[in-house]
DNA sequence: ATTATTATTGAGAATCTATTGCAATAATAA
DNA sequence: TTATTATTGCAATAGATTCTCAATAATAAT
């Protein structure tokens, strides 16, 4: 069963309505495998001229994530972004601060930090976010550096 | 030289002046050495009976930053927060769900993720932040729950 | 198929919160 | 003491999100 489906059969079984709104709302959401925020889908729907309101895109968002279709993402630029849940495990990101991309990548180390924490202060950790910054091959060599594998240089970011 | 000496010595160099409100304001912030954010710091102030506006919060919060004095903190709230500079290292933080309260803690595990990665990808990786969730001891005594040690019931926030 | 019920929609108003403009005030220099 | 201008607090703004409401349309009932 994919996302589209799952969302089918949550409206459904919500004794909510299926709509060709919210048809094409999710149709371009899981279109790609990618982040989005509000303004961004609603200015994308209104390019391709099947225009929907934000106030739809607002009102469907919560019942995506009930659905546990997606889930919200805090970014530093004030908005609120969502990324898939569905078929996504977690991941972590980095992020490259010459060109602003996001790479997904996945580890398993940050567990043994989770329990190691968890163990010597007595707390359950239930999750974690762990966020890389840097730059990325191509910044790198449009900057003509390259990559340093020393971390003496190393600049703390937060 | 402490934070509000520091502090006075940029304001005057800077050819800006020494005023009580940001008197008041510095006091509070390196009472302690936590984190804040403006409308705690605001109400903190405002019950204390030394009310200072809003507006001189946030005209006072960029002056600190480019004191060296405190730094940007983003948290998975919404709204940013801030954390001392001056004699404290790189840390981590955890984040209890239940009562919000953030605490710091350090380890260098981290430092082998950012290599790991750095040699995958060919990046350079130049910081990271890592945030734990969970809960802390005392929302778990109060939830009646017991510390979970096993992993397998975890949830993923982020 | 028709009708009744009521969830949903879009447009704009309202809200909420972070930040800023402005006239009055006050810190420093002259 | 006066002049200069940084600073203050209030009110206004800006941007994201939510709400209101009349019109519409999806489903259930007949």
């Amino acid at each position: 069963m994919n996302e589209i489906e799952v969302f089918r059969k949550y409206v459904k079984e919500s004794g909510l309505r299926n709509t060709p709104e919210r048809e094409v709302i999710i149709e371009e959401i899981f279109l790609t495998h990618d982040h989005f925020d509000v303004d961004t889908l609603y200015l994308c729907l209104k390019n391709k001229k099947c225009s929907i309101s934000k106030a739809s895109i607002y009102r469907t968002i919560p019942l995506l994530i009930e659905s546990g279709l997606i889930k919200e993402v805090f970014f530093e630029d004030g908005h609120m972004h969502y990324e898939h849940v569905l078929g996504h495990e977690h991941h972590c990101h980095f992020r490259c601060l010459g060109c602003g991309r996001i790479i997904e990548f996945k580890q398993d180390e940050v567990m043994d930090i989770e329990k190691k924490f968890s163990r010597s202060h007595g707390f359950e950790v239930t999750g974690h976010k762990l966020e890389l910054f840097g730059y990325c091959r191509e910044c790198l060599k449009k900057q003509g550096k390259d990559r340093k594998i020393s971390t003496t240089d190393r600049v703390d970011i937060d």
